[in-house]
DNA sequence: ATAACGTGTCGATAATTCCCGACATATGGA
DNA sequence: TCCATATGTCGGGAATTATCGACACGTTAT
């Protein structure tokens, strides 16, 4: 991932309807939202989701597909993937022993036999 | 982590000089830097700098500390696990089965034994 | 005390982002 | 065809953010 999507991705989650936009689809996965129903959900105009969907989608966080007349948006796991190995790439790359443990406790919280990030 | 505790990192993180900054941080854990030589390495006017980093502080993601007449500025590498924590949590809360290959890539790529973020 | 150095703050301008009414486009049904 | 539904686009005013010169503060050396 190049800097300049790492900046697109984090300026797009960087902003209150957008952040919960992206979360309300990560928890539909796998089977995502139509628009209207994301803007109905959030309480936000339907033109003002519109926008925030093509910022998210633009920055690559989302994608959508058309259902007869619907848009139906859903998450892509595979950018946040990419945008947190951007994050820890510094640290993983010059100094593993930093990330190592950091790794570990993410890996922790987020197994399946655990309630997680507390 | 809240989410405004989120917004004010994503926001934090997603402008270039901050992020460039943030980075070098990272690579020069656990010593530091102070700010003027962050501002000089990166060529931004000391001033700016010292608005980007008290930005970068407010949202956590690094500290400083006097030291005679320079500010060492360290970043704080337990701000960004929590960060990561936020964004994977829906998907490990509610759906370890998506989150799982997920960390466990993060995870391989992050190993000492590999050189990452390809 | 005076000067030099490293940082931070203030103020003003420029640039960007956010919001939403109004309008446009596309689909499906009567 | 005509209408209702679902979504996207445009325009412009409000709010926020970025930038940097000028100045202030604290620290160290002479």
């Amino acid at each position: 991932m190049e800097k300049k999507d790492a900046i697109d991705a984090l300026a797009a989650l960087a902003q209150p309807t957008r952040l919960e936009a992206f979360r309300l689809l990560v928890k539909q996965e796998p089977d995502g939202l139509p628009a209207g129903e994301i803007a109905r959900r959030l309480d936000v105009p339907h033109n003002t989701m519109s926008t925030h969907l093509a910022i998210l989608t633009r920055a690559g966080l989302v994608s959508a597909q058309r259902h007869s007349r619907s848009m139906i948006y859903r998450a892509e796991l595979g950018l946040v993937r990419q945008l947190v190995l951007f994050m820890l790439k510094d640290c993983c790359n010059g100094q593993p022993d930093l990330c190592a443990p950091l790794i570990e406790d993410i890996m922790t919280s987020c197994s399946p036999s655990r309630s997680c990030c507390g």
